[in-house]
RNA sequence: GCCCAGGUGGCGGAAUUGGUAGACGCGCGAGACUCAAAAUCUCGUGUCCUUUUCGGACAUGUGGGUUCGAGUCCCACCCUGGGCACCA
C-alpha cells in the first residue's frame, strides 16, 4: 500500500477537530511543571503563510508535543497581528475597507496552519484588531497617560507631496517615496509620544537575567545606547553666557582647539559676531534645508562664529563653529572639538585648518597615528599629565565639579517612543480634545474606541490621519464638562498589539461561548509567566522585543503582572533563502509556497524537511530536490509499517541486541537533540535507525515491532500526521498526544565495542577493535604487534613517547 | 567605519572539555526491476598519485603559531551575511 500522505493528514485532522482539539486545550493551575511555548504571531496579509513562519510554527510545535508527552502542562497558543500599515495601503489599493476582507485572510491563515499540523490551544485564539482586545490595548495606553507617560509634542514624519500622506521609515528609502517615486519631505506634526526613556536603564540592566541569542542582547544593548560622561561649561569669551558641551572623554579636555554648536543650538545665532551673522545665518538656512528633504552629505560643512570660549582647565581660548555633523538631539547639542582623539574632530580640523594636539599617548607602543581614540596616558595636560585616561577624568571631573563648572551625565541614543500614526488602520487612541477642558483622556467604560466602518478614507492632504475627514465620528462630548469636542484622529503604531498579546493568551475567557473575553487574572498570569521559549526571527531584535519588554514592565509597575520580564528565553531562527541562495521576494520569482509544498509531499514531508534543512539558527537555501530525501525517508517508514504489520509477530525473533542498543541510543539523541533544539541532527539520526530495522529484516528475519513502535513515538512530534496512523494500523485506539515519551536507559548508553585509532606521530595508521574500553596501554602495544602497520612504522624503530587516552587512541611519536 | 555571526566535498550540512574530518540528505555514476520511463531497491562517490590491488600524498577561507595531535585554541589577513551608522 503506498503512503497515501493526502489521505492520512486529512483523515487525522478531522479526528483532531471533531474531538475539539481538547488533546491540546491547556488548563490553568494543573498539578504538572508549565511551560509556556510561545511563536511571534503572523502579520496578516493577503500572502498567507510563508516557508519561514512554517520554519518556527514547527520547532515550537516539536518542543510542544515533546513536552507533553514528557508530563507537562504545556502553553502553545496563536493569534494574528493584523492591524498596521501593509494592510492599509493594500485597503487603498483595492478600494476597500480592512474590516472586509482582513477576516477571511485570518481564516486563511488559521486553514493553512491546521493543514500543518501544528498543536495549538484553538481555545486562546487571539486578533489584534479584535474591539474586545483592543479595548485592552487603549486601557493600557490610558494607563501610561495616567502615570504621565504620555506626552505630545512635535515630532517629525517623512511626507510624500506628490501622495499627500504621511510614509514610515521603510517607505521612504533614501528620501524617495516607495509608491510613487517622488522626493518626500520632512514635515513636522504634533504627536503622541511615550516615554520609553525613562525606562532606558532597567531595559538595559535586566538584559543579564535573560537567556537570550548575545547578539540580540548586543543589538539591543547599542539600541539603548548608554553613554557615561560629564556635562563642562565653557564661558564664552567676555561675556557671561556659558555653553554646554557633552563628552565622554573629559581626559581629552586639554586637547579640546575649538567647540561645535550644532545649527539648531538655540546660542547660535545669539553668540554669532555680526560680521559673520550673514555667513552663519545662510549655513543655518542650508542645513535645515537639506534637513526637510532628509538629505544626508558624508562630506563635513561648517562656518565660524567670530566668538570664542576659554577652556576652564587652562585658559585656552578657542574658537567656536557651527556644524551639522553635531547633532541637535544628542547631549546637549554641542561638543568640545578634541581633534587629535575624535576621528570627526580630526576630519573638522583638517579641513578647516585647527589646531591639533595631542594629549594621550598610549601606555605601550610608541609610534601611534592622529586620530588616536583609544585610551592611555596624559601628557601636555598640566597637573594631570601622566595619569591615565580613567582615572584623569575622575579627577579632572571633580575638580571641574567642585568649580561648578561641571556635571556627571548620562545620555542614551534610545529616543521615546513616537505613538501616533497619522493612519485610518490601528487602535484609535483614546484621547479626547475638548475647546473647554485641552486633552481628556476617555474613561475606561467608555472603551473600546471602535474604527468607523466608512468606505474611503483618503489622504487628507496635510499629513493627518484619514479619521480627520470622518466627521460624524470625530464628535462627541468630553468626558469632563460635556461639553461638544472631537476625538483624536490619530492611531497606535503597529507594535501596539503585539506588545502583550503573549498575554491575552492567558488571559482570554475560554469558557465564555462565542464571545471574545479577556478577564484580567493576575493568578492566571503568576502561573504562566514568564513565557519560556519565544521563537521567531530576528528581524524583530530590536523594536518588537524593546517595545514589548517596555510595556511589560510598565505593567509590572501599575501591578498588573508580577514579573519583570516577559521573555525568558529567546530562539531566533534563520532565514529560508531561495533556492538560487537569495532572499525570497515575489519580484525575484524564488517564493517557495507551503501549500504548494503540502499538496504535492504532504504536512510532514513539509514540516520534517524545514527541520532537516540545516540548524534553526541558521539562515540556509530551500532544495527543491533536496525535499524528497526527507519524502522518501517518510515512504519507507510507511513501508516498513506494513512489513511489520503483515509479519506475526515471532516472539523467538523479536528482542535483538543491536536494535536495543541503537534503540536506547536513539532516544538519548532525540531527546536531548529536541530539548537543545538540533532538529537536524535528531532526524539524522532516525534515518539511520529506520536503516538498520529494514536491514534486520531483510537480511536476518528479524522482526522488531515494539522497536518500531517506540521509534514512531520519537517521530511523532516531527510528522504527527504519518505516527499516528501508523499507530493505529498497530491497533493502538489512542492519540499518540496522550502516549508517555520513550525512557533511554543510561546504562546501555555506553558502547560495546570500542575502536582505539592508532596514530603515527598524530596521523592514523590503523584501528583497533576491542570490547573493553579498559585495555591498558601495555596491552595494546602487544595488540598493535599484530596490525600490518607494525612491520612498516613501528619495528626498529625508536618510540621516543607515547600518548594514550583511554578507550580511544594510542599515538606513538617515533624518531 | 564600528559591533555581531559565519567560511568544511558538486550542494545543504555532521563532527568542538583538541583525539578516526566529511554522519545524514541532495546530486552524480553503475547495477537490479521494466518493452520503456517514472518510482523503488543495491553498490559506489573529497581531490590527486598508483596499470589494478596494496597503499600513499594532500585536504575544513589565506598565512603563521601552540601541541604527540588543530575544523576545533592563539595571532594577522581575506571573504560572506546581519545590525548600527555623524550618538561626541
Amino acid at each position: 500500500m503506498k503512503y497515501n500522505f493526502r489521505k492520512i493528514e486529512k483523515k487525522w485532522q478531522n479526528v483532531w477537530q471533531k474531538k475539539k482539539f481538547l488533546m491540546w486545550r491547556t488548563i490553568d493551575f494543573v498539578k504538572k511543571p508549565k511551560i509556556y511555548i510561545l511563536d511571534m504571531f503572523p502579520y496578516i496579509s493577503g500572502e498567507g503563510l510563508h516557508v519561514g513562519h512554517v520554519e518556527g510554527y514547527t520547532a515550537t510545535d516539536i518542543l510542544s508535543r515533546f513536552y507533553r508527552m514528557n508530563g507537562y502542562n504545556v502553553l502553545h497558543p496563536m493569534g494574528y497581528d493584523a492591524f498596521g500599515l501593509p494592510t492599509e495601503n493594500f485597503a487603498i489599493k483595492i478600494k476597500k475597507n480592512p474590516l472586509s476582507f482582513v477576516p477571511k485572510h485570518i481564516d486563511r491563515f488559521r486553514k493553512q496552519l491546521r493543514s500543518i499540523g501544528f498543536s495549538y490551544d484553538w481555545s486562546r485564539e487571539i486578533a489584534t484588531i479584535d474591539p474586545e482586545y483592543y479595548k485592552w490595548t487603549q486601557l493600557m495606553f490610558l494607563k501610561m497617560y495616567e502615570k504621565g507617560l504620555v506626552y505630545e509634542k512635535e515630532a517629525p514624519i517623512n511626507f510624500c507631496p506628490s501622495c499627500k500622506t504621511g510614509l514610515a521609515d521603510e517607505e521612504a528609502i533614501g528620501g524617495r517615496c516607495e509608491r510613487c517615486g517622488s522626493q518626500t519631505e520632512i514635515k513636522y506634526l504634533k504627536q503622541w509620544h511615550i516615554k520609553i526613556t525613562l525606562y532606558a536603564e532597567r531595559l538595559l540592566n535586566d538584559l543579564e537575567t535573560l537567556d537570550w541569542p548575545e547578539n540580540i542582547k548586543e543589538m539591543q544593548r547599542n539600541w539603548i545606547g548608554k553613554s557615561e560622561g560629564y556635562e563642562v561649561l565653557f564661558s564664552l569669551e567676555n561675556s557671561n553666557e556659558k555653553i554646554a558641551v557633552f563628552t565622554t572623554r573629559l581626559d581629552t579636555i586639554y586637547g579640546a582647539t575649538f567647540v561645535v554648536l550644532s545649527p539648531h543650538h538655540p546660542l547660535a545665532l545669539k553668540i554669532t559676531q555680526p560680521d559673520y551673522l550673514l555667513n552663519v545665518e545662510n549655513y543655518i538656512y542650508e542645513e535645515i534645508k537639506k534637513e526637510r528633504f532628509g538629505i544626508y552629505e558624508k562630506e563635513i560643512t561648517g562656518v565660524f562664529t567670530g566668538s570664542y570660549v576659554i577652556n576652564p582647565l587652562n585658559n585656552k581660548k578657542i574658537p567656536i563653529w557651527i556644524s551639522s555633523y553635531v547633532l541637535a538631539g544628542y547631549g546637549t547639542g554641542a561638543i568640545m572639538g578634541v581633534p587629535a582623539h575624535d576621528e570627526r574632530d580630526f576630519n573638522f580640523a583638517k579641513k578647516f585648518d585647527l589646531e591639533i594636539i595631542q594629549v594621550v599617548k598610549p601606555e605601550k607602543r610608541i609610534k601611534i597615528e592622529l586620530p588616536y581614540v583609544e585610551e592611555g596616558i596624559l601628557i601636555s595636560s598640566g597637573e594631570y599629565s601622566g595619569f591615565k585616561s580613567d582615572e584623569a577624568r575622575e579627577k579632572i571631573g571633580q575638580d571641574l565639579i567642585d568649580r561648578g563648572l561641571a556635571k556627571k551625565t548620562v545620555y542614551y541614543k534610545l529616543r521615546d517612543w513616537i505613538f501616533s500614526r497619522q493612519r485610518y488602520w490601528g487602535e484609535p487612541i483614546p484621547l479626547i480634545r475638548c475647546p473647554q477642558c485641552g486633552v481628556v483622556p476617555l474613561k475606561e467604560k467608555d472603551l473600546p474606541v471602535t474604527l468607523p466602518k466608512v468606505k474611503s478614507y483618503e489622504p487628507t492632504g496635510t499629513g493627518e490621519s484619514p479619521l480627520k475627514n470622518i466627521k460624524i465620528w470625530i464628535k462627541t462630548r468630553c468626558p469632563q464638562c460635556k461639553g461638544p469636542a472631537e476625538r483624536e484622529t490619530q492611531t497606535m503604531p503597529q507594535w501596539a498589539g503585539s506588545c502583550w498579546y503573549y498575554l491575552a493568551y492567558i488571559l482570554k475567557n475560554q469558557k465564555s461561548k462565542g464571545k471574545y473575553e479577556i478577564v484580567w487574572d493576575k493568578n492566571k498570569l503568576k502561573y504562566w509567566l514568564p513565557v519560556d521559549f519565544y521563537v521567531g526571527g530576528a528581524e524583530h531584535a530590536v523594536l518588537h522585543l524593546l517595545y514589548a519588554r517596555f510595556w511589560h514592565k510598565f505593567l509590572y509597575d501599575i501591578g498588573w503582572v508580577h514579573n519583570k520580564e516577559p521573555f525568558q528565553k529567546l530562539f531566533n531562527q534563520g532565514l529560508i533563502l531561495g533556492p538560487d541562495g537569495q532572499k525570497m521576494s515575489k519580484s525575484k520569482g524564488n517564493v517557495i509556497n507551503p501549500d504548494e509544498v503540502v499538496k504535492e509531499y504532504g504536512a510532514d514531508t513539509l514540516r520534517m524537511y524545514e527541520m532537516f534543512l540545516g540548524p534553526l539558527e541558521a539562515e540556509k537555501p530551500w532544495s527543491v530536490e533536496g525535499i524528497k530525501g526527507v519524502f522518501r525517508f517518510l515512504n519507507r517508514v510507511w513501508s516498513l509499517a506494513q512489513k511489520l504489520k503483515k509479519e506475526k509477530p515471532d516472539k523467538s525473533k523479536k528482542s535483538d541486541e543491536e536494535i536495543k542498543y541503537a534503540l536506547n541510543s536513539l532516544i538519548y539523541e532525540t531527546t536531548e537533540g529536541i530539548k537543545k533544539m538540533r532538529f537536524n541532527v535528531v532526524i539524522s539520526k532516525m534515518m539511520v535507525f529506520e536503516d538498520l530495522l529494514r536491514a534486520k529484516i531483510e537480511k536476518e528475519n528479524i522482526y522488531d515491532r515494539e522497536a518500531f513502535l517506540t521509534f514512531i513515538k520519537l517521530l511523532f512530534p516531527f510528522a504527527p500526521h504519518l505516527s499516528q496512523e501508523i499507530w493505529s494500523l498497530f491497533g493502538k485506539k489512542n492519540l499518540l498526544d496522550f502516549e508517555p515519551w520513550p525512557k533511554y536507559d543510561p546504562k546501555l548508553l555506553e558502547k560495546k565495542q570500542f575502536s582505539i585509532v592508532v596514530q603515527i606521530n598524530g596521523k592514523k595508521r590503523g584501528i583497533l577493535i576491542s570490547d573493553k574500553e579498559t585495555l591498558t596501554e601495555k596491552e595494546i602495544k602487544e595488540k598493535v604487534k599484530a596490525l600490518p602497520l607494525y612491520e612498516k612504522y613501528l619495528k626498529n624503530k625508536k618510540i621516543s613517547k607515547i600518548i594514550f587516552v583511554k578507550g580511544k587512541i594510542i599515538n606513538f611519536v617515533v624518531k
